[in-house]
RNA sequence: GCGCCUGUAGCUCAGGGGAUAGAGCAACUGCCUUCUAAGCAGUGGGCCGCAGGUUCGAUUCCUGCCAGGCGCGCCA
């Protein structure tokens, strides 16, 4: 649609006596599709040319010729109202969508340009709860929608795998899990020392200092320090490679937060060579009043470093290596100052890297009581609701389909669908209350919905037995249920363009929503196979159509495109 | 106290200077002898938190207030 959008403002500028370009940023798209595909308000011309708007508008409607590309051309109160010729776009669009696929429209804007996403990013030793859902699958998906546009997207699993945390881990299992088979019992065991170390801690101190001296021996490489971290490393890996293996979720990189720990110590210099770097109260800070912001601490009194010396190491180190136009950070928002203290400090530095930093945040997942916590043990693990999820898909599909096939993976797909797209259907800034009813809610506008779309869409090519070639039909394309579908498949590639430019999956999945609803009303009231042979051929070009743009979108989210369910 | 974010239908959320503010859930109603009813269609339901300001025009931008969430030096 945006190429016709653009012609249109090119044949508009000499009327106007504009630029095509501010011509088309005019355009507008009239709330009630009736009306027309855009709209000009000529309000803002009313002031230059010194004449009511309904008037300008009128004469626009009177003088301009649109042969060719328009239908309709009429002034509304104020606004010039454009319908394009309705089988000029059906046609294009359709067979635009037939010859180039997925690719139709998409101006491929990353091409030869990079991205470093930091997503998912889990502690160790901390079970993964449903508080890491969002992470998760918005750094996935975004990692995806960032790679449709060309962008060559490295995935970067930033592992909280060192901290003071470790040292308390270290602590609860001299004590209390000394002997107990970890390898058995696995993050479900570590959890229960965290938990337990916390209880202890809140009546005797000594624990919290024990636990940050433990630490501190880790960062000297004490050999039973070391031996300790490793063992809790290894267990909780196991648990996040199996939900990531349910999610289906790669990164070209997990590196733990260790890993940048030879690269402290230079960064820490770096950051003292160019005199940003003084000791306040016996820590090492850089001062950032001038962002008017509290100060960034790189080094505990003893001599510790903290995460933000490792977040730093970890920019200077994925902008040296890749040179990306940007490193996303996909991190609550209860980070923010964090982030915003980390380009701050790469700034005060002279890197690029500081312009780069984007912090992609979103809200908490709480309970109605209020926030859940690790330490106090008040969480739900992801693993329980995706379980539970393809449970209630595959009850579900033995209601309504028990002859399927492969019945096991269908439900995994479709429960994982449901909990994935619960997440991404809203924008990441909102917190999320969590409910069971409703994350395990497969009606309406749910994963599943969109998954069921498009098993039916491919049900009818499957047994229409693919004749989709042949001359298309003026009056199949253009019918009031086809054409407001052709027009929004138009519209897929600007959606993602703009999805990534915001940094929101949700308008994807809002995308994908309308265009699975406009689908079904299609679906509804045309009858596809059967029809006359010229509508025929062009209906199931359109079912095509829609199953391509579908399955795109779905996997720009993470979900699976099921062909049966 | 200071900073960031959020207030839209009973609930969950879209929209983000412009025309009549839209979906889904829940409630009620209709549609399976025809391509998957996890669907389609209809009914009811709104001081767009409050008050000012900018503008031809504000739910949208600005300011203040109210309510909620989250942060604010040795946790991540």
């Amino acid at each position: 649609m945006e190429q016709f959008r653009q012609q249109l403002a090119a044949r508009l500028a000499p009327y106007m006596e504009k630029p095509a370009e501010e011509v088309r940023s005019m355009m507008e798209t009239p709330p009630n599709p009736a009306w027309g595909d855009v709209a000009i308000p000529c309000f803002t011309l009313a002031k230059v040319k010194r004449q009511a708007p309904a008037k300008i508008a009128a004469a626009l409607a009177g003088e301009i010729d649109l042969l060719g590309l328009a239908d309709k051309v009429e002034a509304v109160g104020g606004y010039l109202n454009i319908t394009f010729d309705s089988s000029l776009v059906a046609r294009e669009i359709i067979s635009g969508l037939t010859r180039e696929g997925v690719d139709y429209g998409n101006a491929k804007i990353g091409q030869d340009k990079k991205v470093v996403i930091d997503f998912s990013s889990p502690n160790i030793a901390k079970p993964f709860g449903i508080g890491h859902l969002r992470t998760t699958v918005i750094g996935h998906s975004l990692s995806r929608i960032y790679a449709e546009l060309g962008y060559d997207v490295v995935r970067v699993n930033h592992i909280g795998d060192w901290g003071t945390q470790f040292g308390k881990l270290i602590v609860a299992y001299t004590l209390y899990g000394e002997g107990d088979s970890l390898v058995q019992d696995g993050v479900e065991k570590l959890f229960r020392l965290y938990v337990k170390f916390h209880q202890e801690a809140e009546a005797n101190f000594a624990l919290e200092v024990e636990a940050r001296e433990w630490f501190r021996r880790l960062e000297g490489g004490d050999p039973v320090a070391r031996r300790y971290w490793e063992l809790f490393k290894e267990v909780s890996l196991e648990e996040f490679k199996r939900v990531y293996q349910v999610l289906g979720i790669e990164f070209d990189y997990i590196l733990g937060e260790s890993f940048y720990e030879p690269y402290l110590a230079p960064t820490i210099q770096e950051i003292a060579d160019k005199g940003l770097a003084v000791l306040s109260d016996g820590a090492l800070i850089v001062d950032l009043e001038s962002f008017g912001m509290p100060p960034c601490l790189l080094k505990k009194s003893d001599g510790a470093t903290l995460y933000a010396t490792r977040d730093l190491a970890a920019a200077l180190y994925r902008d040296r290596l890749y040179h990306p136009e940007l490193l996303l950070y996909v991190v609550g928002q209860e980070q923010t100052l964090v982030f915003r203290q980390l380009a701050a400090v790469l700034k005060l530095m002279g890197e690029p890297a500081g312009d780069k930093v984007e912090h992609v945040s979103f809200g908490l997942f709480k309970f109605p009581e209020g926030r859940m916590s690790t330490r106090r043990g008040n969480i739900i693990f992801l693993e329980d609701v995706l379980q539970r999820s393809i449970e209630m898909a595959a009850a579900i599909i033995e209601a309504k389909n028990p002859e399927l096939q492969d019945k096991a993976e269908i439900a995994r797909q479709v429960g994982v669908g449901a909990i994935v797209f619960g997440d991404l259907r809203h924008g990441r800034i909102k917190d999320v209350t969590f409910d069971w009813d409703e994350i395990l809610n497969f009606d309406g506008e749910t994963g599943p919905y969109l998954q069921y779309t498009h098993a039916r869409a491919s049900a009818v090519l499957r047994k229409a037995e693919g004749s989709t070639g042949g001359e298309l039909s003026d009056f199949a394309l253009t019918d009031e249920y086809a054409l407001p579908l052709i027009k929004l498949l138009g519209e897929f590639a600007p959606t993602v363009a703009k999805a990534a430019a915001f940094f929101e999956p949700s308008v994807v999945a809002r995308y994908v929503l309308d265009l699975a609803q406009e689908f079904n009303r299609f679906y509804h009231n045309c009858r596809i196979i059967g029809s006359d042979e010229k509508v025929e051929g062009t209906r199931l070009a359109i079912v095509l159509a829609t199953k391509t743009i579908l399955a795109r979108g779905l996997y720009l989210l993470g979900l699976a495109a099921v062909e049966r369910m």
